[in-house]
RNA sequence: GGGCGCAUAGCUCAAGGGCAGAGCACCGUGCUGAUAACGCGGGGGUUCGUGGUUCGAAUCCACGUGCGCCCA
């Protein structure tokens, strides 16, 4: 007799295995046709409000593991809000604007700035722009995200740009905006700004020159700072020479002179004079502080200034300072008050600024400043070296750096330092650590420079009076602007003229006259995602102002968290989020970044074509993110694993509720044996796993649903009730009551694990024929209910003492006394507590899953004879102890159930017990021969 | 060079002064009624290094190494 055919076995169409790179997209579709997002927004209209504002993406190139990394963190935190029954609505976005885009145009373009027509590039930027956000798009949707992809934010909509026009003009009126000069790159012969990204490094020969500058109104007579240089013609642009207030200085004599430099540097300088100096005195640097000196070429009298920038690897520890014609000197001029002097103009020519080398070029007048210099006898030494040098990427031409007047938004106005430092206070950073980081760079930051002398950005809405000279900046001009803007888009400024963008009439409001020429500069592209919270958070959008959350990478803590704060408190004077949360960085095994030249650049398009982006979703929460987080073949291999056996898991669930209706679930009181235990351990497992995913601490939530699968579901309690489902009467007690349970952990585990295994819950919830809605999402989380400890306690003393009897049952496998678990006979002797403790459970031997359990009542002999050398008990502790005896049962084991019976081998069905028998009598089965 | 952070089993993570633990992987094995599944058992550690505090350090302190982010 066949008795396969007459148990219960299970019976899903859900497959073992996932086929998720060919399955998921159908389920991308459900979502999409059945307009599944707008769906659970509309349900949760009058709910409460929790807004994740979206950090825009670059819209250039594809994305990558980062970037996924990011928005699967944005959409379980959204997907769990809207389980929860908050009205959660997540709207994309785009960072559209800016030099990465201009570049890449202009390389598709094979040309540069100020040979194309600005309208006509604009317009191939847009399109650049476009094509990538669809292109993100796409790829994000194919993650799983669900959210308003039909109407995202885009920077380059004439909406934001008009946004973006009056948040300036909001912090201008406030008083925020300023003008003063800072040094960019300029190449003198393309005659334009350079970006960061428009520099390459050249060798290049230049003069080293050697400079005395001597001190002036100290006591010491003839004594002269000497300073190094490689960019003579910098030198009447000098305001002061930086010391490092730690390096140790000394006052040198020659016999010819006396100097100061750095005690380091000392033996090489002099050494290329051949002179062997007599040290007179030697003083840390911060000593040199406040001393003035006198610049040899210009009439003008300056200060030592200190400087942790200083080194003395090379020069003379003695840094000659041009705040006009560096980065370094030009913050080190900011710190200390200085003047900032550019006499150079845009061919690169002095200015009348410098009379004596007026309109020479920079480049040619080092040889005439040696020269000079060498007259006034203020030459120490000069060569010619050979270093790195920037060079414009265009041309290749060496570039300079050259002061022009910007625009700047002041951080110390109006008590701005103090509101973003208090608001970063009240601010809850995740991780903690967050709040200390930004902090610091918030009490350090200098104030923000948003000109750009670029093409691809919205224009800064200024005028300058042909009257006056002075700019115009008004609430009728600016707001003018916004509304052409608004309508027409940022290009107007360029299309239109001063006039047509003016009101009719406008006039200098200082002078009087009309005539205005505008703004060429356009906006930092930071500045443009730094005012999303305000172009994008708009009630008349759904969404609300501050947000509840924003969910970058770390470095947006200098990068949009900062920006949004920044504009946020000038115009609000209130942090536009609630919460932030960081996460790192994603790497590689070995925890080295990826990059395209170490070749250890995963893309998540490679990872979901091979394994599905469910795999890509699992990583992302399964690891730790506060931390840098890795990735390899080997850790989505792990992550893979635990997968199947989710996976796994649910089909089991599945599979033994085929034919089960939700009318045929038990009351909760009418649950048998370790049901009661399971209903009380999934409570504990909602609850744990609800309070992780608050604390955005999803690898916790998920190792959580993954032991539980795994331990307590696969291990235990499914492998437990194998028996019940399989071989017990259809409609028996027994077999209802574990359905039940089965019925209660699968509707349950779906929901939990959909935030995260977005699809595996949807392919599931739609094979349920119970389901009572149309998407999983559309489902309520499951009520939180407080377990009760004392089932849980009392099942976790039991699972000790199982595992001992597995112990056993496997040291008897290994000496093959037994082979199946089922061929076992325990027998367990105890102390009396312990004893009486097991004998409280119905039914041990089915779930230890043997055929034969006896409770020996015998006291105490196996402790006493332990030690006289016979086997020990296996567990003592205290007075407890506890002997366990596995041995092959004599019963016979039933055809059907596979379990070993007494009576099996009688009667007139021998081969089944009289369980069995019942049971096909009941049910009506004729087993097959 | 500076600021912030990280380092525990092959992998992902716990333990925050008191025997270094879990899951996965691996090895062995059972079952053949979750079967590319499932069960059971096992091996596996210089807690990055050095020094210090302490009766006792993965844990606290100092220095160093490596890595990441940001800045120069």
């Amino acid at each position: 007799m066949d008795y396969s055919k007459s148990v219960y076995l299970p019976k899903t169409g859900f497959p073992m295995k996932g086929n998720l790179n060919e399955r998921e997209p159908e389920f991308l579709r459900l979502w999409e046709d059945k307009k599944i997002y707008r769906r659970i927004i509309e349900k949760n209209a009058e709910r409460p409000a929790y807004i994740l504002h979206d950090g825009p993406p670059y819209a250039n190139g594809h994305i990558h593991l980062g970037t996924a990394l990011n928005k699967i963190l944005k959409d379980v935190v959204v997907k769990y809000r809207c389980l929860r029954g908050f009205y959660s609505p997540y709207k994309p976005g785009w960072d559209c604007h800016g030099m990465p885009i201009e570049h890449q145009v202009f390389k598709e373009l094979k040309t540069r700035k100020g040979d194309v027509d600005v309208l006509e590039f604009r317009k191939k930027a847009a399109e650049y722009a476009k094509k990538f956000v669809n292109i993100q798009k796409k790829e994000f949707q194919r993650l799983g995200v669900l959210g308003d992809w039909e109407n995202p934010y885009l920077t380059l909509r004439p909406d934001y740009e008009a946004d973006i026009i009056k948040a300036f003009g909001e912090l201008a009126f406030s008083g925020y905006i300023y003008q003063a000069y800072k040094p960019i790159y300029w190449c003198i012969s393309c005659e334009t700004a350079l970006a960061e990204a428009e520099i390459e490094y050249a060798d290049k020969k230049a003069p080293a020159i050697y400079v005395k500058f001597p001190a002036a109104g100290g006591k010491e007579e003839n004594v002269s700072f000497l300073i190094w240089t490689t960019t003579p013609w910098t030198l009447p642009a000098n305001t002061a020479i930086a010391v490092h207030p730690e390096l140790k200085y000394v006052l040198a004599d020659t016999g010819e002179g006396r100097y100061i430099l750095a005690e380091k540097r000392l033996k090489e300088v002099m050494g290329k004079r051949g002179f062997n100096p007599s040290v007179i005195k030697t003083f840390k640097g911060e000593e040199l502080e406040g001393y003035t000196y006198s610049n040899p070429l210009v009439t003008r009298e300056s200060r030592i200034i200190l400087a942790d920038f200083v080194s003395s690897e090379d020069g003379t520890g003695c840094v000659h300072s041009a705040p006009g014609h560096g980065e370094e000197d030009y913050y080190a001029g900011l710190k200390n008050n200085l003047e900032i002097l550019s006499p150079v103009d845009e061919k690169g020519r002095f200015t009348e600024e410098v009379k004596e080398f007026a309109g020479t070029r920079v480049f040619d007048a080092d040889r005439l400043i040696i020269e000079k210099l060498e007259q006034n006898g203020a030459l120490f030494y000069s060569e010619e070296i050979s270093h790195s040098y920037p060079h414009c990427w265009r041309c290749k031409r060496p570039v300079i750096f050259r002061s022009t007047k910007q625009w700047f938004m002041k951080i110390d106005h109006d008590r701005l330092r103090d509101t973003l430092n208090d608001e970063i206070e009240k601010t809850r950073w995740v991780p903690a650590e967050g709040k200390n980081r930004i902090s610091s760079m918030v009490g350090l930051r200098p104030d923000w420079c948003l000109s750009r002398q670029r093409l691809w950005g919205v224009p800064i809405p200024v005028f300058y009076c042909k009257g006056c000279g002075k700019s115009v900046i008004t609430q009728e001009s600016v707001s003018r602007i916004e509304t052409l803007v608004r309508k027409h888009g940022a290009d107007i400024w360029m299309e239109k003229t001063e006039k047509e963008l003016l009101p009719e009439g406008f006039t200098c409001p200082f002078c009087g006259k009309g005539e205005f020429s505008k703004e060429k500069d356009i906006l930092d592209v930071w500045f443009d995602s730094g005012v999303s919270h305000l172009a994008v958070l708009k009630e008349s959008d759904g969404l609300r102002w501050p947000a509840d959350l924003y969910l970058e990478g770390s470095d947006q803590h200098r990068g949009w968290f900062q920006t949004s704060l920044i504009t946020s408190c000038g115009i609000k004077k209130q942090a536009p989020y609630k919460t932030v949360l960081t996460h790192g960085f994603v790497v590689d095994a070995e925890g080295r970044k990826m990059s395209k030249s170490m070749g250890n650049v995963i893309m998540p398009a490679e990872l979901i074509k091979k394994h599905g982006a469910e795999i890509l979703r699992i990583w992302s929460v399964a690891e730790n993110y506060q931390q840098d987080i890795r990735i390899s073949e080997g850790i989505v291999k792990n992550l893979v694993m635990s997968y199947r056996n989710i996976r796994n898991t649910l089909r089991f669930l599945l599979g033994n509720l085929h034919g089960f209706e939700p009318a045929d679930a038990v009351e909760e009181s009418a649950l048998q044996g370790a049901d009661r235990w399971a209903v009380e351990k999934l409570k504990e497992i909602v609850s744990f796993v609800t309070a992780h995913y608050e604390k955005f601490a999803f690898n916790k939530a998920y190792e959580e649903l993954h032991n539980y699968c795994n331990i307590y579901l696969s291990s235990f309690y499914l492998d437990h009730l194998k028996d019940r489902l399989y071989t017990f009467s259809k409609n028996s007690p027994e077999r209802k009551s574990a359905q039940t349970v089965l019925y209660l952990i699968l509707n349950t585990l779906l929901k939990i694990i959909a935030p995260i295994l977005s699809f595996t819950a949807e392919e599931a919830y739609q094979l349920l024929p119970w389901k009572a809605q149309t998407s999983v999402f559309l489902e309520n989380w499951p009520e939180t209910e407080t377990a009760d400890k004392t089932v849980l306690e009392r099942w976790e003393r039991f699972f000790e003492i199982r595992k001992q009897v597995l112990k056993k049952i496997e040291e008897q496998r290994e000496s093959k006394v037994v082979g199946s678990s089922l061929e076992a006979k325990v027998t367990i002797a105890a102390d009396k507590d312990t004893f009486g403790f097991l004998k409280s459970f119905e039914g041990l031997s089915g779930l230890f899953i043997v055929s034969e359990v006896v409770l020996s009542p015998s006291p105490q002999p196996a402790y006493a004879e332990a030690s006289a050398g016979m086997p020990s008990p296996q567990r003592v502790e205290g007075d407890k102890w506890l002997e366990i005896t596995v041995e092959k049962t004599l019963f016979g084991k039933c055809r059907r159930c596979w379990v070993h019976f007494p009576e099996v081998g009688s009667g007139d069905t021998p081969e089944l017990c009289s369980k069995c028998r019942q049971v096909l009598k009941d049910d009506g089965i004729t087993p097959s021969p």
